[in-house]
DNA sequence: CGATCGCTTGAGCTATCTCAACCGGCGTGG
DNA sequence: CCACGCCGGTTGAGATAGCTCAAGCGATCG
């Protein structure tokens, strides 16, 4: 169902629109290589500015920033397919920081390349723009789930996002989606303590909901966990067209 | 210092770039009219499209979310200069709803303009995804604050960062700047329940720091009140160039 | 004059936090 | 090859920030 194209720096356009030629043949230009990194690595940091974005073409990573207090706060999770260093791109300055998780494989390229594929290609900086607003949306929801739910229903309200864009992407097998995250980035994500994950995490397991251990999510009743997450089942699907 | 320009739509570029007669032109063409909306008129609805965009000229309003629970998620609070509707421009529709407080005056523009926008000014659409990047930020922002920090420091925070954003509107006169929202309201923005916010309120009342009442927030002791919001005082300022 | 709205305050309850200890697996260095 | 230290996960116990329920107050409005 998902097709790669590792030519596409940009994977703005929804999947059922192909692109031309001749736009793929810009793509191919505005590309500047693929960068594979190490788990653990810091693709960008807070403050710093980044003369690079990438496209997330494998692997999976986290967006944080870090507190005056010390403490960090999980923006969202990397998957593949995910841009990253919009801000870098059209601002100063990037506002929080990127880190892999497991080894990525990202599409690179110049954030001066960025102005000419708004002069040049209209419909492609819109694309742009589109996901800027999406963006924005999830972070909304982030920010209203933190705001108004309970451990338990952030931590389920969690899974079921991964879950869904997991399968968008094709990556559950099984019933088991791969997720290698440590307990504590999931917390910093929530707003919990991670003994307070930790312990919700072990209801949800004694429930016979979600089992998540070893870098794997293995969701047992979806149905449960959607109404714990105060989420409709039959709700209409997120509409992320990235990858 | 500010200057205000009630011909221009879009006011995205920073305030130290004029803009050329071309530019003002062009934005005269693309704004359809202007809005005087009462207080407590919806503009924008959750879940609707809006065939309208808007630039907030006067007055205050505010984003939010409403729950499945029923409850409400404040996304943000609106000032003059502040871009409405991004998100119906570009995406099929809102995901938040947007409401007047006070009597408000916006400026009117239509959606299918947005492309037209994209296709002739790339100049001005860039700047329109930098206005989609740094709410972006500021969200970022919004989701450690709830993730990480406590009653009394989100209030802080949210009196630091509304004061800011006043000064550089030219909003206070003597010390006190208009905030004519609820605290309901503010209780919906920053998670918190509204006995406690008002306890809070109070905390900082009697401790000399900050009095809001009668819609308006008079803050005595900015330099305290940074330091519970854990800010510091000589921090770089908010790049908020939007008007 | 009664009803509504926003604000205020008290009292008891609990979800969540902090502190602290322990465990198994893994990598490193002796 | 063993021993040690570190990391991530797990669990218990006590402390508390913040929640819910409930009541009252002044202002405004029809």
């Amino acid at each position: 169902m998902v097709t790669r194209c590792s030519n596409c720096p940009l994977r703005t356009r929804p999947l059922f629109v192909p692109m031309t030629d001749a736009e793929v043949g810009f793509m191919q230009k505005f590309k500047t290589g693929e960068l594979d990194a190490d788990a653990g690595t810091t693709l960008m940091i807070e403050g710093a500015n980044s003369p690079q974005l990438y496209t997330a073409l494998e692997g999976m990573g986290l967006r944080y920033k870090t507190l005056e207090s010390g403490e960090r706060q999980v923006i969202n999770f990397i998957l593949p397919g995910d841009f990253i260093g919009l801000q870098a791109g059209v601002m100063k300055e990037m506002q929080h920081s990127v880190e892999t998780t497991t080894r990525m494989k990202l599409c690179v390229f110049d954030r001066k390349a960025l102005w000419s594929l708004f002069r040049d290609h209209p419909d492609r900086a819109y694309d742009l723009t589109w996901i800027a607003a999406m963006e924005e949306h999830f972070l909304g929801e982030s920010l209203a789930i933190l705001g108004h739910m309970n451990g338990i229903a952030r931590v389920a309200r969690a899974f079921v996002r991964l879950h869904d864009r997991a399968e968008a992407l094709g990556l559950i097998e099984g019933a088991k989606m791969p997720l290698p995250y440590r307990q504590q980035d999931m917390a910093d994500a929530l707003g919990l303590s991670l003994v307070h994950t930790n312990k919700t995490l072990k209801k949800l397991r004694e429930d016979g909901v979600a089992m998540w251990r070893d870098g794997f999510l293995n969701i047992l009743d979806y149905r449960r966990l959607c109404k714990i997450a105060e989420l409709d089942l039959d709700r209409e699907p997120l509409v992320r067209p990235l990858l």
